[in-house]
DNA sequence: TGATTTGGCAACCAAAAGGTTGCATTAATC
DNA sequence: GATTAATGCAACCTTTTGGTTGCCAAATCA
């Protein structure tokens, strides 16, 4: 995957797993979260889980903050808003083509 | 990554790849192109077009119908929505949360 | 008919992804 | 001070990804 760039495409891509999908579906409630409470349950090592978590956080998806001898995880819900824009603008796209050639057919003799 | 599964995981995969948001721009007018005509102008192979339009296809993107000797393929509307509702209910959850907060603070002696 | 365009299939490749294990480090507890 | 808990670092492994090239098949066009 693209490694410096802040495309939308590295924020899908982050997207683009069930095991972190999960971890965001956590994060969603407004709560902070360390590494070993976000892996509870999950049938993964706590290394995967933190590797996904740098994969979040580069897409900068979460935010990272140290307290103590843990690390804290917060979802950043601008990112989520990103990603929400770049899908509003194809939808909308679509949806104005569409509204147009319905006009379109509809002035036909 | 996932391979019958229709999960949310499995569309924003394919939308984590620059390339295949390319294609989805393309297509986002509510055209119906072929695979050369999608793949005019890209540094890549007619193949790696099509391969990435297979992955589009498997996240239910986009379309495929045959015409003659060519294939068009158009955007799937209601999967850039299905999109957008998992973005929303994240969002959702966390502008809650937040409202909660907020409140909770607000109202402290 | 013969050449050209548009695709499909398959083998092959290098790099990235998703995981694991082992060991070191740092902070909190007893 | 010793033990335990929460991470970080690094090496290693297997599967997926994103791409390529070569060759075959089916429409189209001259």
């Amino acid at each position: 995957m693209l490694k410096g760039e802040d495309s939308p495409a590295r924020l899908f891509a982050a997207l683009g797993d069930a095991t972190r999908l999960g971890l965001i579906g956590r994060l969603s409630d407004g709560s902070e979260r360390s590494i070993v409470q976000l892996g509870d349950g999950l049938p993964i090592s706590r290394q995967a889980v933190a590797k996904h978590l740098d994969v979040l956080l580069g897409a900068g998806l979460v935010r990272r903050t140290k307290s103590g001898r843990e690390v804290l995880f917060t979802l950043r819900r601008e990112a989520v808003a990103e990603a929400q824009d770049w899908l509003r603008t194809v939808g909308t796209q679509w949806d104005d083509a569409l509204g147009r050639f319905k006009n379109f057919i509809e002035n036909q003799p």
